[in-house]
DNA sequence: GAATGCATGTAAAGAGTTACATGATTAA
DNA sequence: TTAATCATGTAACTCTTTACATGCATTC
């Protein structure tokens, strides 16, 4: 149940209503984490609000309710932070057709390989953009600039397997 | 429908019946990549059947069904391979954690990245143990190599990060 | 007064998990 | 002969996606 529990972590942060976090999960965690849209986020609230895990703190001018983290809540999201992550089954497609990337013949090979670096060398230099305003603001030691720099590493390693995979089918011939 | 191009994906390799590929699945994919269990595999490559992706080429002892990729099969496995990777919503517990970081106070975020830097340790030297077999097997360009070097340089990069991060946070005291 | 954004829902269908269920073959 | 493995299925439930639906408030 992760969406429980990234509900749980944005409510943390600040409290708030059903359409903002709809909003701040498509703009923070809809990228490289998990995704949710409307549909599913206002039911879930329901039950998290009958399992005693959040709490309506506000109302807004029209009848809008603002949520906040309940102490069972709290203890559960920490509960889940530090549960094992063995646990959840995998589901990474990029990993998935590394896998099966032998059933293309070997031009194909090249081109999707090729295709994957320049692809991951364009997410590189967008995010070294968000660091460099990140830096530019004294951001140095944030939460955000942890993740943002987990990001830049990631894409990196994946253009750089991606053009050592090159190399090494070079040798073939 | 990632379900269908893993089966896919795993058929083109080798032609074979629904519990063997529950097996390959559970072997090969469920540690990294994607996960299955017979209840969904069963029903999937019945309908993989009617929609004339896969054939029946041959029929065990015992009535099993050993299934080919066809030809419209292999060329849908191959658009899927090309096909962009952000149409697919992301489903990632660990990147969700970091995201979620914050909600932490700040001795259980030591605690926490300590331990992801640790269980990603274990995990390299475990990858590296299987690439040296690899290596002495003379397997040192084939498309299991290369899967196993994303693997090693992916946990890598989760260990050096989380070092990276307790540092940072050494430094605001 | 019309368009945009705020705010919340439900319904139906597809994907994934867990549990229940059965029978055939092979090795000990 | 009995235990393990081979081999396949269904049912119920949960999670996710897509589409349909409504009404208030603000701004132009």
């Amino acid at each position: 149940m992760s969406l429980r529990h990234a509900l749980l972590g944005l409510l943390a942060d600040t409290p708030q209503n059903g359409y903002d976090l709809t909003k701040r999960f498509e703009r923070t965690l809809s990228g490289h984490a998990w995704s949710a849209g409307h549909s599913q986020i206002y039911p879930e609230l329901k039950r998290m609000l009958g399992d005693g895990l959040i709490e309506v703190v506000d109302e807004g001018s029209r009848g809008s309710k603002v949520y906040g983290v309940t102490d069972p809540g709290r203890t559960e999201l920490r509960r889940w932070m530090f549960s094992p992550l063995g646990d959840t089954p995998p589901r990474n497609e990029f990993v998935l057709r590394l896998f099966l990337i032998s059933s293309l013949d070997l031009p194909d090979v090249r081109t999707l390989v090729d295709q994957m670096a320049a692809e991951s060398d364009k997410e590189v230099t967008q995010i070294d953009g968000a660091i460099k305003e990140m830096d530019d603001a004294g951001l140095r030691r944030g939460y955000a600039r942890f993740a943002a720099e987990f990001g830049r590493r990631y894409f990196a390693l994946q253009r750089d397997w991606s053009r050592w995979v090159l190399e090494e089918l070079e040798k073939d011939d």
